[in-house]
DNA sequence: TAAATTTGACCTGC
DNA sequence: GCAGGTCAAATTTA
């Protein structure tokens, strides 16, 4: 639980010091550069919210704070599979994850991908990874990749356990972010940037503007809409309707 | 030819 | 019974 709150402070402390920004940029004379910069800093907070929500409600639903669950069938007490069926497995139920909000899935580690999976009520797909190493050096991560469905190309990544292996994440990744993904390794086929092209189908225009307006939309699109009809009417009449920056931020 | 990806089937937890 | 996580055969790629 101490990770989640972990992610939930430091997810939200992004979104409120965007928020800041926001505030004081708009405070400020707005040119068009200032436009574009206040747009940015409004998709920020959306995301940082969206992300805060998204702990928040893994949290709720315990996907994060299961206590370790032994099984009979993991490490040497694999039995060989009946006949006709496939491996003996459970289900994973680790405390030792971790959750990014990022625009790019890289981070520098080389990754299998072992699965994909359709998500109720989701537009996108969950991809499954593991290590690329996780036969030579019995290396456990495990990352799962899925688009946020907020219009951005951001990507909701968990990570499961830590690399055991000696395959240190690159200096671009400590650098800061590779959007072009290219940099990371020389493997002519990088397993992250073809799952980032495959979890990202074409979704429709008209689909996400309906997902704001719905009443299905996640409360951080809510927010969303909530802060681009203030930024609308900022634009529009150099003032804000009915709600200030701090009932939206700190209320 | 080896390694990676795709994808349908299988398995578990709720 | 359903949704999500994993397996592994088939396919693709370099």
């Amino acid at each position: 639980m101490d990770i989640n709150k972990k992610d939930l402070v430091e997810t939200l402390t992004k979104g409120r010091d965007s928020a800041k920004k926001l505030q004081n940029l708009l405070s400020q004379k707005v040119d068009d550069d200032g436009l574009a910069s206040v747009g940015d800093l409004v998709t920020k907070i959306s995301q940082s919210f969206y992300g805060g929500l998204l702990v928040l409600n893994s949290s709720n639903s315990g996907e994060f704070s299961r206590v370790p669950v032994s099984s009979p069938c993991s490490g040497d007490q694999i039995l060989a599979p009946a006949k006709g069926r496939r491996g003996c497995y459970k289900r994973r139920k680790t405390i030792d994850s971790r959750m990014e909000v990022s625009d790019t899935i890289e981070d520098g580690y080389a990754w299998r991908k072992y699965g994909q999976k359709e998500i109720l009520n989701s537009n996108f797909p969950r991809c499954y990874f593991r290590c690329t190493h996780k036969q030579g050096h019995g290396c456990k991560a495990l990352k799962q990749v899925q688009k946020l469905e907020d219009g951005s190309n951001m990507f909701h990544i968990i990570y499961f356990g830590h690399h055991t292996c000696p395959n240190p994440p690159t200096s671009s990744h400590l650098g800061g972010l590779d959007l072009d993904c290219k940099s990371h390794n020389n493997l002519p086929s990088n397993p992250s940037t073809i799952a980032k092209d495959h979890i990202d189908p074409s979704v429709k225009q008209e689909d996400l503007s309906n997902k704001v307006s719905s009443p299905q939309s996640s409360p951080a699109l809510v927010w969303k809409e909530i802060l681009l009809d203030e930024f609308e009417c900022f634009k529009n009449n150099g003032s804000f309707g009915d709600i200030s920056f701090d009932d939206i931020v700190f209320s």
